[in-house]
DNA sequence: ACGTATTTGTACGTATGTATC
DNA sequence: AGATACATACGTACAAATACG
C-alpha cells in the first residue's frame, strides 16, 4: 500500500484508511499490537508527525488504544445493562475532565440518560448498554 | 490567562482548557466566532501548531466547529425524537466514511438503536434524541 | 538492579496550498 | 489582487514511559 501524494485526500487520512481496512478485515485482530509509528514511516515514506495524526484519527474513532508502549486494536469491553422504562437517551463526547474522572479512553462517547426530574445519568458507551422495555 | 510552561499538563491542553472554560461560562456563546489561531498564538506565546492542536481537542469534544473561515462555538441543533418501546440503545464514534455519508461533524457520536431482529438504526447524536416509554 | 533501546508525546519552526473576505 | 486564516506536511529535538537485555 503506497500513499498517493497527488490525491486530494490528506496523507494522514490515507494512512488511517489503510490501517482501518486492515482492522475491519480482521487482519489486525482486537487486542493485537499495531506496528510502531516508525514502521509506517518507512512503509509509506512520510514523516512521523503524519503517521501520528493518522493514529489520532483512529483513536478518535475508538478503533485503537495507545499508550507509551505502542498502539493496539481496541479489545471489546463487557457492557453492563442499564434498564430504562421511561425517559430519554442521548449521547455526546466527554470533556477531558470527564474522561479522566470516569477513567475512559479516547474515542468513547458518553450515553446520557434522563429519567425525568432527576439529574441526567452518564455512562461510558463502551461499558454500558441501555435496555428498554425488557422489564 | 498565561500558560505555564513548567506545568506537567501539555501546553495545547492548557489552551484548550482555557477556551473550554470561556465557552462553558457563556462568555463565548453558541454560534459565536472564536478568535483566530494567531490571536491565541499572541495571547499565550506558543506556536500556531500548538494552538491548532488545542482546537482539534475541542472539535473532538464537539464543542466547536471549524471551516475555512474560522472556528465557532457549536450552535445547538434541533433534535428529532425517535421513540422506542423495546430494544437497546448504545453509542459509538463514526468512522470518517460514515461521517461523510451522514453529513455529520467532528466530535458527534452515533446513537445505535437495536429493535430486535432488524438491522441496527444509527442516528447522529446531535440531531436525535431517543424517547422511551412516552407512548 | 541497571543501563540501553524502543516508542510515543510534546513542541518548535517552516513552507505550501486553498478558501474566504 | 491582496490579506487573512486554516489545513497539510516536512524536519528536528527533547522528554517520558516502557521493554529488554
Amino acid at each position: 500500500m503506497v500513499v498517493d501524494r497527488f490525491a486530494p485526500t490528506p496523507l494522514y487520512w490515507q494512512i488511517a484508511e489503510s490501517i482501518r481496512t486492515r482492522i475491519e478485515s480482521g487482519e489486525l485482530a482486537p487486542g493485537r499490537r499495531l506496528p510502531a509509528e516508525l514502521d509506517f514511516v518507512e512503509e509509506h515514506g512520510v514523516s512521523r508527525v503524519t503517521v501520528a495524526r493518522a493514529m489520532a484519527v483512529l483513536r478518535k474513532e475508538g478503533l485503537i488504544v495507545t499508550d507509551r508502549s505502542g498502539s493496539r486494536v481496541r479489545p471489546p469491553a463487557s457492557r453492563a445493562s442499564v434498564t430504562l422504562d421511561r425517559g430519554t437517551v442521548g449521547a455526546r463526547m466527554p470533556t477531558d475532565a470527564e474522561r479522566r474522572k470516569l477513567g475512559i479512553g479516547e474515542g468513547v462517547p458518553l450515553i446520557v440518560v434522563e429519567r425525568g426530574g432527576q439529574d441526567p445519568e452518564i455512562y461510558p458507551a463502551d461499558r454500558a448498554l441501555i435496555e428498554v422495555g425488557t422489564g
